[in-house]
DNA sequence: TAGTGGTCTAGACCACAGA
DNA sequence: CTGTGGTCTAGACCACTAA
């Protein structure tokens, strides 16, 4: 062989290899088809088994693959559109968008939760939690505050803990006129509890979308949705349409 | 020491030690300071590099986080709130938000990109790139992909590439009445020419931003943003407030 | 040149799903 | 029980930054 200039861009072995998995992804292999296990895979690009966790990982996050203990690696379908934030604003539990109510209980949040509901850490909140379920597939879990001030009605209607004093508090919230919404949209990782609810592991890249509901008296309620990363597209549609198909980056 | 029940419930260490990472930088770091290196750190908390490197990871992947080759790891500041979505609808390039026309070619998108365009491989398509600088810093890299059959009047305007190509494209784009835009919004990896762009390793990952931007004559144009996920908090605010705060989950 | 984070290896053991 | 992915180790070398 002659000098044939090689190594000029030492690219990590792990993103060609990605990108190699991502080629045959696209000709060899249909959703949901199970690849070789890990151990082999690694032999067979003739790399450690870290090396091609690094570039399944990456395929994961993008929402190539689906991984899963104790069974194997599949190959995921594309990702789900997700309705987020629709034309005309409305309190939570208007409407049957998927959102079930799973539970209410009366909590402090986080300090950062605080800051974003502008209450003391002493004020009562209550905490609803639901669950959000499209095409068949849990795709998010929400906590939704709301300061036991915002909702003065509730303290009669003292229902027990579970789906109803759950659907009890969001009907007193929608009783109130609601002056405006704002959204936020980041990168986080599942807490404990939201993996489980989300049949993913703690750590597992997740959207956070966090909403903020204004009455004329100020910020009324905030919720906090979690979103799986890997499965979920958000969408906000301004207009009736929707996109049909997308694929995460090269 | 009694047989004090231990272990029944083995958390990963990588998991806890981000826990006790997380709260020894809210407690004794300050913004912008510098964290002992990896191999010290690992060796404090009696744990192999690469299990420190785990839970480093997550943090850096909640935004807590920076680190620099060569440099070191350092306490990021809170994300920065960069709006997405504001109130009134409007095409690329109108009003002063960060943006800066970079270059525009000609070229065939990739295949998904065609499938939301609607287009097929062999028209000739505009390719505006744009880079958004916020408070001083890079904060996303736009793809602005505008048919040539959009912009029946470019053709007679051929400016050279660059800077002054992508604002002719976008100030024909401007001409047209604008009926609707749709947008999502997903997680993805960065390429390595977004990458560069936004300073950061190949394969970071990112928050990818589809619009369809829509005239009576069908979809016009379509922009992929991609935004740093580990800085950045897109902000869709429908009223004119902003969220002041927030951290990612727990 | 010294020190940092980034990549990679070749093992080991564990938790979980399913037969 | 077997086979899968998830965790962890103790090294090594490389790419980059800044003095």
């Amino acid at each position: 062989m002659g000098t044939t200039q090689l190594e000029s861009v030492p690219e990590p072995k792990y993103w060609h290899l990605k990108t190699v998995l991502s080629d045959a992804l696209d000709q060899d292999f249909a959703v949901g088809e199970v690849l070789p296990n890990e151990r082999e895979l690694a032999a067979r690009f003739g790399v450690a088994r870290a090396t091609l966790r690094q570039a399944l990982e990456q395929l994961e996050l993008e929402g190539r693959l689906q991984r899963r203990r104790g069974v194997g690696t599949t190959v995921a379908p594309p990702r789900v559109g997700v309705a987020v934030g629709s034309a005309q604003q409305g309190w939570p539990g208007e409407g049957a968008d998927g959102w079930e109510a799973v539970d209410a209980v009366e909590t402090v949040p986080a300090a950062a939760v605080l800051g974003v509901l502008g209450t003391a850490a002493d004020e009562p909140v209550h905490t609803v939690r639901r669950t959000r379920v499209t095409q068949g597939q849990a795709v998010a879990a929400e906590l939704l505050y709301v300061p036991a001030a915002s909702v003065p009605g509730l303290s009669a209607i003292d229902a027990p803990a579970g789906p109803a004093r759950a659907r009890a508090v969001m009907r007193e919230l929608q009783r109130l006129p609601l002056e405006g919404q704002d959204r936020s949209v980041e990168l986080g990782s599942a807490r404990a509890d939201d993996a489980k609810e989300l049949d993913r592991l703690p750590g597992a890249p997740v959207l956070l979308v966090t909403t903020r509901y204004f009455t004329a008296a100020g910020t009324a309620a905030v919720s906090v949705a979690t979103y799986r990363a890997d499965t979920c597209r958000l969408t906000f549609g301004d207009s009736g349409v929707e996109i049909t198909e997308t694929r995460a980056a090269s």
